[in-house]
DNA sequence: AATTATTATCGTAATATTGCGATATAACAA
DNA sequence: TTGTTATATCGCAATATTACGATAATAATT
């Protein structure tokens, strides 16, 4: 169907799986890392250095931007993309919260013959 | 066109985009927490826990094991999902070196106009 | 005012994903 | 052997995503 039962799961977990699918992309994690390293990036350089066109820059920024990641500031006629530092920090938070769920020593202290992946 | 453009990009973009890709739909955050919570799981557990179709249960599944986050042994007539644990450390990595690349400090230390956000 | 530069949005084609019924396969049980 | 249980795979329909040309909107420039 293509439709995903967003009801039989909780808040968190339809959360983390959206903020998940905005980095599910090379073009968008490039534009993240991009704007991290400029400080802020307009669309037009991003155009550049990806070599992706104006329309698809602008549709991965507006994704980026909806979900909290980059937020934008009009500078004359240019659109300044920059990231956003309290939501970085807590997404960041959301996926840390996701793999401390699980540690090598946890799996050794309370079950030793977990050895199916060893 | 539905077709990402990889070729544009890092090994290492491509990479976490696919990772992330795995992360991004709550059944396949479902069902790591549940392999999680009882070290190891079984499918048809799975689908009474999520309410999810037997079918679909496996193909998220199959998704979570060739990312090499899951891997399943045979025990009988069941097949026992439970966590890569090297993988997953790898995989966490790979999402912490992402995350590591943007800081607060860093933004206030060499660009303390970034008020685009605050 | 007309032009240029920058970005957003619309529309569309190609492809991918999600979900599940039906079916196939394999291990065990009676 | 026949039946039961557990899982994987196939095929399909519904929906989502990706990419981009065309176009619209806005701000600066001439």
């Amino acid at each position: 169907m293509g439709i995903t039962k967003t009801d039989l799961f909780t808040e968190d977990q339809n959360q983390l799986a959206q903020l998940a699918k905005v980095l599910a992309h090379p073009a968008r994690i490039a534009i993240i890392q991009e704007v991290i390293k400029s400080q802020s990036c307009v669309n037009h350089f991003l155009v550049q250095e990806l070599g992706l066109a104006q329309a698809t820059i602008s549709q991965h920024l507006k994704e980026l931007k909806s979900a909290g990641i980059l937020c934008g500031s009009v500078e004359g006629k240019t659109i300044s993309y920059c990231i956003n530092a309290q939501s970085w920090e807590a997404i960041r938070k959301q996926f840390e919260q996701l793999f401390g769920q699980f540690s090598c020593s946890t799996t050794n202290n309370n079950n030793p013959s977990n050895a199916c992946c060893s």
